[in-house]
RNA sequence: GGGGGUGUAGCUCAGUUGGUUAGAGCGAUCGCCUGUCACGCGAUAGGUCGAGGGUUCGAGUCCCUUCACUCCCGCCA
């Protein structure tokens, strides 16, 4: 028999009533009735209530013994009476008369509450993540992080996928996010590169025939961290699959997420099968290439409207006709909402830093007029015109913005989900994923006016590829795509270009010639050099994966150990230090800028 | 790099228009209490009001600088 427990604190039931057993685990409450003492016990199953009174030799100790001390008791198993069980807790209709008890680990007082549910500084859970973390509902978080993964890898295997690691020490690559650099001992002045995503390596394990892999994979990326993005590092479920199209992806990964967001959440799924919407139709009905398909606001293209004549809204013309754009968001019977409601968008928008959402309400008092501050500057005619292209009635009111189609984007999208937060259109009950498809192969930099890869330049473009198509590359669409869900962007993924000449032809529109694509990409061209496979995959984010199934905001309470905004771990101290001797063995010396 | 929010006891927070000795709940310590499950009751200890500077007869409160945490923009193929 295991010398510290007979059982765990969420097993006892009214059949072991009579049976001396004995628990471990940490003090959670203590109610101290004086010759009477109630000691709830917990351990990662659950809580036992124990029991002692002052006949006990051991009353005393027991009754000081500080919270959070980790303790075994061993008792008898008896009864509670009808009135004093606790439905709320498995164990509830039974409790443990102590006979003896002893410390197994004791307890200074505590920097923070364990038991309580209340909500602490961000600062102090960091340095006491080990405390935070016995916690239920962030415990409860990381144990369904585990399931998630678990579940994830048996679908996986079940599907037909291996399941390979890629190495940790890699080489930087020059496309995408800073990379996190290891210097090298052996080789002086030489770094290796943490991988942003095993990208390059799967694409080499299906050349190497593998035919289908996946991988809980780390992911390394030095940016800058946001709710749903750690700092520094990250898990991808990244899987590649070869003989594939577009398609085939799609019903892999459907099937996984519909299986794990049913088996894992009771939200309802929108759809079971996600919609696909192109890239540019996203960036017009929702500015955004995450939109949230909760929000049932799509924003319309209106500039046509102000280059009517019968519509004398003059600071709109003019910057139309020096090629701004106007897009509108249109609300359904919002005639009698407050105007502080629209003054309120209004501002919001200023202080985003926009010049700020025009509005009217379309109303009709025996003519059709357009209520609102710039209602006046719009005619009968004008208005139904805007009612067709927005799909609007008589009661809803009109949003609109106007300026170059960049800035129109950002704030049209923002204005999108603020709108729909005001109005609670937000169904927090549904997932809605979907797939956004036919990304840009190229894009224009909007500061060195170049022609660059708009995401991935492994990509396959679509469509007959003739020099004829080259010359217009902004045109070229991608076998490139994402999965949305909820507006949280979860993954992107791509059929791979597996020819090289085709790959040098890409990137020499981007800039590169044959020898920089050979120097960078030494490994991939190879390989593809000597019969490449056709293939694709994808990557989803298991960080924001759980982060919907727990319902939480923030990527921190699902992430075991993470590090704060600074990219630093409070409770391990890193970054930190090192001595002149690892630096001198790595030929580094430190230069600090003040 | 930029913008917003927060910072008062170990923890969570209150603190009015600038005005005497900065408060509460939880936790800690001590005492009382045999059916609680956020047990109850009483007492005690516990404060660089994030830090520095300024205005003022007087600053937790106003101003400037700075630090920490956080949210957002930039960034994230």
């Amino acid at each position: 028999m295991n010398k510290y427990r007979t059982h765990n604190c969420s097993e006892l039931r009214k059949k072991d009533i009579g049976n001396t057993i004995s628990l471990s685990g940490w003090i959670n409450k203590k109610r101290d009735h004086g010759n009477l003492l109630f000691i709830d016990l917990r351990d990662n199953y659950g809580i036992t209530q124990c029991i002692i009174d002052k006949g006990n030799k051991n009353f005393l100790d027991l009754e000081k013994t500080q919270l959070e001390t980790v303790i075994k008791i061993e008792g008898k198993v008896v009864n509670r009476s009808n009135e004093t069980i606790n439905k709320d807790i498995k164990t509830g209709e039974i409790e443990v008369a102590i006979d003896k008890f002893e410390i197994l680990g004791t307890c200074k007082e505590l920097p923070m509450p364990v038991f309580s549910d209340q909500e602490y500084a961000e600062e102090i859970r960091l340095k006491y993540r080990f405390l935070d973390l016995r916690r239920k509902k962030i415990h409860e978080n990381i144990i369904l992080r585990s399931k998630v993964i678990s579940f994830i890898r048996d679908e996986m295997i079940k599907f037909g996928f291996l399941e390979f690691q890629t190495p940790i020490l890699t080489s930087s690559s020059p496309e995408g996010a800073r990379d996190f650099l290891v210097p090298s001992r052996l080789n002086p002045g030489k770094f290796y590169a943490l991988p942003q995503a095993p990208q390059q390596f799967k694409q080499l394990i299906m050349v190497s025939g593998f035919d289908k892999y996946f991988q809980i994979a780390p992911c390394f990326r030095d940016e800058d961290a946001r709710a749903d993005r750690s700092p520094g590092e990250f898990y991808q479920l990244d899987l590649e699959m070869s003989f594939v199209e577009q398609e085939d992806i799609f019903n892999v990964v459907e099937k996984l997420l519909v299986n794990t967001f049913k088996k894992f959440s009771n939200k309802k799924l929108m759809y079971n099968k996600f919609p696909k919407i192109s890239y540019l139709d996203a960036m017009l009905m929702y500015g955004t290439d995450k939109p949230d398909l909760r929000n049932p606001l799509i924003i319309n293209d209106i500039t046509e409207i102000f280059t009517r004549d019968d519509v004398s809204f003059e600071i709109f013309k003019k910057l139309v006709k020096s090629g701004s754009k106007v897009r509108c968001i249109s609300t359904k019977n919002t005639k009698d909402k407050p105007r502080s409601f629209f003054d309120g968008i209004d501002k919001w928008a200023k202080d985003e830093g926009y010049s700020g959402l025009a509005y009217f309400t379309i109303e009709k008092d025996g003519e059709l007029s357009a209520k609102g501050p710039i209602g006046k500057f719009f005619s009968k005619e004008a208005i139904m015109e805007i009612m067709k292209k927005t799909n609007s009635e008589v009661g809803d009111s009109i949003f609109l913005a106007c300026g170059k189609q960049k800035e129109l984007e950002k704030i049209t999208s923002q204005a999108r989900d603020k709108i729909a937060n005001e109005l609670e259109l937000i169904d927090d009950n549904i997932f809605a994923f979907c797939w956004i498809v036919d990304y840009p192969m190229f894009e224009r930099d909007e500061i060195t006016n170049n022609i660059k890869f708009s995401h991935n330049p492994f990509s396959m473009p679509q469509g007959d590829l003739s020099n004829k198509n080259l010359e217009n590359p902004l045109d070229i669409l991608a076998y490139q795509y994402d999965i949305v869900c909820n507006g949280i962007e979860l993954s992107s993924g791509a059929i791979r270009n597996h020819k090289p000449e085709l790959m040098y032809k890409l990137f020499s529109i981007a800039g590169y010639n044959k020898n920089q694509v050979d120097e960078k990409f030494t490994g991939m061209i190879n390989a593809l050099s000597y019969g490449a496979p056709p293939h694709g995959g994808i990557a989803p984010g298991i960080d924001r994966i759980v982060m919907l199934l727990a319902n939480e905001k923030n990527i921190r309470e699902v992430t075991m150990f993470p590090m704060n905004q600074n990219a630093q771990d409070l409770m391990m101290n890193a970054p930190s230090d090192v001595d002149e001797q690892q630096l001198k063995e790595l030929n580094l010396a430190l230069k600090i800028k003040k």
